[in-house]
RNA sequence: GGGGACGUAGCUCAACUGGCAGAGCAGCGGACUUUUAAUCCGUAGGUUCAGGGUUCGAGUCCCUGCGUCCCCA
């Protein structure tokens, strides 16, 4: 099927790849056996004489090149490193110098040749033979400026990796966390599990789930907006220690703290409490820093966190008394404070009014790494109440950088008292800012008895934005959420 | 949702108060067997995001829309 040129420059490009394949040669590539990592073959001994230097298999993108006559030089890069390719009309066969000829800045070329320095000192594999592995039809960005405009690099992502180094590294550094996490949690008995995606009532948050429809069943349904409630279940099925790390989905803005689908883990133990979960989330989140080698002293923006436990525990009501300076449970207090505020505490439940202190006079010092527990009992209807003062819940959230990283629970696991708390739907909150969803289901679970148990949640992507000094959610996302583009 | 900034060649960017739309890289043609952003000679490349308006004249000013980013809620 013949291929229609866009533009110029695709078609300049278009008419090579006809000249390639006018040599017999496929241009789109075929199996090439043995290629060496260019990092691996950088490290490999030389000799003085390239013509006795080890032979070498490379195969990678063309970065730059240089033309002289007939002798060119180009660089190779593969997801491991870069190296200098000469190939001489003399230095190889025909075929090899005919596709040398046609090759265009960003097309994919393997080459077999022997490792040596040239004149000028660079290590280089002198090419023997080429194969050319497929064409580039459409320009690449400029090779020395790069990708700016940001969104060319947001519409173009795959090119954005090959042209940020940096965006590439986080992205691998990413990966090597959620593997850590992983090994990590299954060392202490964790079953990773799956729960669904599709829920009939998006529970276990405070968000606004996207919407869609089971044809067949010809019933509405909701992406999850958090993994809460069926891993609870789980708990009630006696598999006792789970956890899950995957995506959930809020139906609401986008910003560089906030992208609709994004990674969540959550774990549950059972016969364990907040405070085996603070144990928990220490040494699991210290292991993250370690595994990136970096130590514990962590650079993020113009400032440095530093994670070496143990980690300051603040009771939610001391920090509330210190920075906003009345008692939290002192109503007319708490009221008068609100109003300064400018916030109307007239219909609004008095947890509702603290917590919105909270946020505005106390997440500002909470540097961190910080656990604040004992959270107003109103804000938490899936948390069990503190033993002797049911005004407060034993949940704990875990503060860095003034940034919520995670948020433990005492799990509640009383029925009845988690029946009477969905059904209270708190004055002066959205719908879509409460937690208490009327969930039939998960309350007949727990009446078949669920185990006293330790849960928490945490953002991964804040973490991996977080340790590898991410001022936006979109560095540490493979590829955000875009609006498409009308043509 | 509110406010602000931006959108020019494939990419990176210029274009003064409104006065002939330009450069570097990439591309195309040529020279060159040791280059390192190779160099040198030549050449081509534009719906200035879209639509409307003001003006003798608009990339530039005004309005609307689209998109991206930032700040605030």
């Amino acid at each position: 099927m013949p291929v229609t040129a866009d533009h110029r420059l695709e078609a300049d490009r278009l008419a090579k790849l006809e000249a390639i394949a006018a040599l017999g040669v496929d241009p789109w590539g075929r199996r090439f056996d043995g290629a060496q990592p260019i990092a691996d073959v950088r490290a490999l001994p030389i000799t003085d004489d390239p013509m006795t230097g080890p032979e070498v298999r490379a195969a990678g993108r063309i970065f730059t090149h240089r033309k002289m006559g007939k002798i060119r030089f180009l660089d190779l890069v593969d997801r491991s490193g870069r190296i200098q390719v000469m190939v001489g009309q003399k230095q190889v066969d025909e075929t090899s110098w005919a596709v040398a000829e046609q090759c265009d800045l960003g097309d994919l070329l393997a080459v077999v040749g022997r490792l040596g320095t040239t004149k000028a000192g660079e290590l280089t594999i002198f090419a023997q033979t080429i194969q050319y592995q497929g064409k580039a039809l459409l320009p690449h960005p400029d090779k020395w400026s790069g990708i700016e405009d940001t969104e060319f690099a947001l519409r173009h992502r795959y090119l954005d990796f090959i042209y940020d180094p940096e965006l590439r590294a986080k992205a691998v550094k990413r990966v090597q966390l959620l593997q850590f996490i992983r090994t990590w949690l299954a060392g202490r008995g964790f079953l990773e599990v799956e729960t669904p995606v599709l829920q009939a009532i998006a529970g276990g948050a405070a968000a606004r789930p996207f919407k869609t429809h089971h044809n067949a069943l010809d019933i509405p349904l909701f992406l999850r907006i958090a993994l809460e409630l069926p891993l609870k279940k789980l708990l009630v099925a006696g598999f006792e220690r789970v956890f899950e790390m995957s995506r959930v989905f809020r139906n609401e803005g986008i910003s560089p703290k906030h992208n609709p689908e994004f990674t969540m883990l959550e774990l549950y133990e059972a016969h364990g409490d907040y405070e085996t979960m603070m144990e928990l989330t220490e040494s699991l989140i210290v292991g993250c820093v370690q595994t990136l080698g970096q130590g514990l002293e962590v650079e993020y923006g113009d400032v440095r966190v530093a994670f070496p436990p143990p980690w300051r525990r603040a009771a939610y009501g001391d920090l509330f008394r210190e920075f906003v300076g009345v008692e939290m449970m002192d109503t007319d207090g708490v009221a008068q404070q609100a109003r300064s505020l400018g916030i109307e505490p007239a219909g609004k439940d008095h947890d509702v009014l603290v917590h919105l202190l909270f946020e505005h006079k106390v997440e500002g010092h909470l540097h961190g790494p910080i656990f604040v527990f004992d959270y107003p009992a109103a804000l938490c209807p899936l948390t069990k109440r503190k033993a002797g003062d049911p005004r407060l819940a034993e949940r704990f959230e875990l503060y860095v950088n003034n940034m919520e990283l995670a948020n433990a629970y005492t799990e509640l696991n009383d029925p009845i008292t988690q029946e009477a708390t969905f059904r209270r739907q708190l004055a002066g909150l959205p719908e879509e800012e409460s937690m208490a969803k009327m969930d039939d289901e998960f309350v007949k679970a727990l009446k078949y008895g669920m185990p006293p148990a330790g849960g928490m949640g945490m953002g991964i992507d804040r973490l991996v934005m977080l340790l590898t000094n991410s001022q936006t959610i979109r560095e540490v996302i493979l590829f955000p959420l875009l609006r498409p583009e009308l043509k």
